[in-house]
DNA sequence: TTTCCATTTCCTGCTT
DNA sequence: AAAGCAGGAAATGGAA
């Protein structure tokens, strides 16, 4: 890609969050979210536009929240307004994942650095299952992790000993930038249409198939994010290949520029249709066991 | 230092 | 003819 292909791509990235100066693209891409956001700038009040984004995506992908529902537009907003956003807030800017982005912020704001990578790569049962408003009725996106047995918030969910939900260590976020791995970077661009300018969109969104809109373009994203400016569409379609084998990515015939997720890959699936299901299963259930 | 892994690079041949 | 696909082989660089 000439340079001034490259300078528009780049502008076409970053001119949303008026980042034209970031000279680390890594921070920049999706997917090139890193422990920085919180081993720099624990203290959310402090945190702009960009780290805002930067953790919304973060808790997005550790909570498999499907980006498609999330208003990104409703935190075009720095630490400071964030911080003083109330719970109720919360649900009303991203829905019943509000929920999830209140409590993972209420965490941050309690102490510095809170957010560690034991608690990150924490296994699915030692999250606790709990929903503070039961008034309001059980949302669907009802995961509230971390928040102590005790708390008088955590009031059981009634799904709580049932939905042993799978979270997949590989959906979490790698505190090392350089674990992030090409499909990865795939799918995190995927997920967050909002940052994506035209690169890759979805074919099929629930059956993981999408296809790419500007190949070598996203080659040279990738590139740039390996501080390697020699990539090309090429090579990096053989490295996509090599997942096929890795049951990452499934072969699709017959359609240029397209690929669909595998069982191996995490992360791209919408968790909330499968709780709704799971709840619906159990209300069924229920009826039978009455 | 060695080994492993995930690409990266280069290639030939094939298909659209 | 160009672009993309398929997959072999070897090289590379980072992590453990």
């Amino acid at each position: 890609m000439s340079t001034a292909a490259s300078s528009t791509l780049d502008s076409q990235l970053f001119t949303t969050w008026g980042l034209n100066s970031y000279s680390d693209v890594s921070m920049v891409v999706p997917g090139g979210y890193s422990s920085r956001l919180w081993t720099n700038d624990c203290q959310p009040q402090f945190w702009s536009k960009y780290q805002v984004w930067e953790w919304l995506q973060q808790m997005m992908d550790m909570y498999q929240i499907d980006a498609s529902s999330m208003p990104m537009h409703n935190f075009d907003i720095d630490g400071c307004q964030l911080c003083s956003m109330s719970y109720q807030d919360f649900l009303r800017a991203a829905g019943s994942a509000g929920a999830i982005l209140y409590h993972s912020l209420t965490d941050l704001k309690l102490g510095p650095c809170h957010v560690d990578t034991v608690q990150l790569e924490a296994k699915p049962t030692e999250f606790e299952f709990s929903y503070p408003f039961p008034e309001a009725g059980y949302p669907s996106m009802s995961v509230i992790p971390r928040l102590h047995p005790c708390h008088p918030l955590a009031l059981p969910h009634p799904l709580a000993p049932v939905l042993k939900l799978n979270f997949p260590h590989n959906s979490f976020i790698s505190l090392d930038p350089r674990g992030s791995h090409l499909w990865e970077f795939i799918r995190d661009i995927l997920l967050y249409p909002e940052r994506n300018p035209g690169l890759i969109k979805w074919e099929d969104r629930t059956e993981g198939v999408f296809r790419f809109l500007k190949s070598e373009a996203v080659a040279q994203l990738w590139g740039r994010r390996k501080n390697n400016s020699s990539m090309t569409y090429e090579k990096l379609s053989r490295a996509m290949r090599y997942y096929y084998k890795r049951e990452i990515l499934e072969r699709v015939d017959g359609r240029r520029l397209v690929y669909k997720f595998g069982r191996n890959a995490r992360g791209w699936k919408e968790l909330e249709t499968a709780v709704l299901a799971l709840e619906k299963g159990l209300a069924l259930l229920t009826i039978i066991l009455l």
